[in-house]
DNA sequence: TTAAATCATTAATATTATTCATAGTTTATA
DNA sequence: TATAAACTATGAATAATATTAATGATTTAA
């Protein structure tokens, strides 16, 4: 069997001329190279060069395999520096799972900052997760799941990395722009713009209309964020969204934040992580990043 | 540093699943993989594995390194083959791709005095390379590839062989069968018969047909020469081969081939060879054998 | 011809790989 | 849920292999 010590050695012979200088070259003896080849050479029974004095001249055999050297040693070598990287914790993969919409604006801001530090490290982004993260996250599709929604399972821990206010947007104009905070019934009269998920999974349903009974006089979805905020400006309705999201639009568009009820409505985003990868060096850092965003 | 054996390892324990029947295959005990594995882990400080109960499932780097050793592994196997049989005292082997259908035929010349003169030399066709020869090729899975549309890459070179026409085949009673040539107009009330191929690749409809803006009346394929010519001698329909094809059969068979268009469609065959190989004396005598047949 | 450089050989030693025996887990099944 | 079966882990013993040291033989160049 071709081992990749042979190899070396075929390399190392050629490039340098003589045993020796190759022996010096693979930090060995000239001894150790003169019996490795002999053993080679016996167990294959092949020759592998031709001795004329004291030089070495290949045979055909030998450039053959050298030819096998050449190409395969460099791509040894290179897996080496690759499993190098990766101890040191500087090369890998991070695919990124989405369950909330809006917070891929945000995580544009944790990843910015973080391939700078990690050149070595990928990221993936697979936003379609509208949810069935948690099980992405399990069968190793994804390896931080992001989600403002965390459930507990054995195999799977989750670190809030963001704590925000779930607000009301409304138009510059809008009576409601004066108020400090709105109630439920402020809302009968309005059309309430959303992004399209199930109403169970809106906060400004579940923890702000629910609770007092109410309903906003029309419910529409819309996808992309720009557009709702454009027509929120135009007065064409109001939306629910985290406070650090209207803030980014707010110099751009005529638009105005306005608290929840009394107390607000609190959120947090959590990062899901298999506990297996915790101590992987490169994902602890991306989690810091996250968390130090705040 | 990553050795011959670690790649081995990775490869059978992905593939059988357990250690232990890992280790049936290497021909090595269950606790010889444990310790090797071990070893390796601990000298990379790197984890290859998470074990969930019984099962290993790879890490990154692991799985990072399977891809290594599913790429240089059989390159080493195949180092080793090629080292037997130069222990024989014979050659080597020549392992050809075909990516052309009627190609076989024409190489069944060239080999037919080439063993004659090299019997030492074993000759193995794989014909089942629709396209794709040139990764097998580079990655020594072959070592000719017999192809009408070469590809210029680094490492391989082609060389033309055989320059012949592409022509129309229709039965000795056809009306076409006067004519010294065909226009593709005179195709439109034709059925058409073609090896199984990808449209793209059919040279009657790139440089015949299409230019023209014609088609056939229909287009049947099938796999097998004689058959086509059988159908093609009875009068069901038209076919395009090569010219050095038809006249194989037209003795046999009431068939007549016809020019196509005016300039004719003119196509080469090409031998693939890596640059590695173009000095081994066995592989040059095999391409002068395959140009003089010419 | 001689000194310097290189290669080959043997025996001793060091290193590494493998096994054996056995204990500890996990998984299947009854 | 107890039990057997299948699998993995571990430490100590052993086997296999690699490496060296010491030295003699050969080649090369001056």
């Amino acid at each position: 069997m071709i081992e990749r010590s042979h190899l070396s050695i075929l390399r190392e012979i050629e490039r340098n001329g003589t045993l020796t200088a190759a022996a010096d070259r693979l930090h060995l003896t000239q001894s150790a190279l003169t019996h490795a080849i002999k053993k080679l050479e016996q167990r294959t029974t092949v020759k592998l060069w031709n001795k004329e004095g004291r030089t070495l001249r290949l045979t055909q055999a030998g450039s053959y395999l050298l030819s096998v050297a050449n190409r395969l040693v460099p791509q040894l070598e290179y897996a080496d520096q690759v499993i190098e990287r990766f101890a040191r914790g500087e090369k890998g993969v991070i695919r990124i799972g989405m369950e909330c919409h809006p917070c891929y604006q945000w995580l544009l801001k944790v990843v910015a900052p973080y391939i700078e530090r990690y050149p070595e490290v990928d990221i993936d982004v697979k936003q379609q997760f509208q949810f069935g993260g948690m099980e992405a996250l399990i069968n190793y599709d994804i390896d931080v799941l992001v989600t403002p929604d965390p459930i507990h399972q054995s195999g799977v821990t989750f670190k809030p990395v963001l704590d925000y206010q779930q607000v009301l947007v409304v138009s510059k104009q809008h009576a409601l722009a004066k108020k400090t905070q709105v109630e439920p019934k402020d809302l009968a009269e309005e059309v309430l713009y959303s992004y399209p998920v199930d109403i169970d999974r809106l906060d400004i349903y579940s923890r702000f209309l629910n609770p007092a009974h109410c309903r906003p006089k029309k419910h529409k979805s819309i996808e992309a964020t720009d557009i709702m905020l454009q027509l929120v400006a135009a007065g064409r309705g109001v939306a629910a969204l985290p406070e650090w999201l209207v803030n980014e639009y707010a110099d751009k568009m005529a638009i105005q934040a306005v608290r929840l009820g009394k107390a607000g409505v609190s959120k947090s985003i959590y990062l899901g992580l298999r506990d297996d990868d915790q101590d992987i060096e490169y994902i602890q850092a991306f989690v810091n990043q996250a968390k130090w965003l705040d």
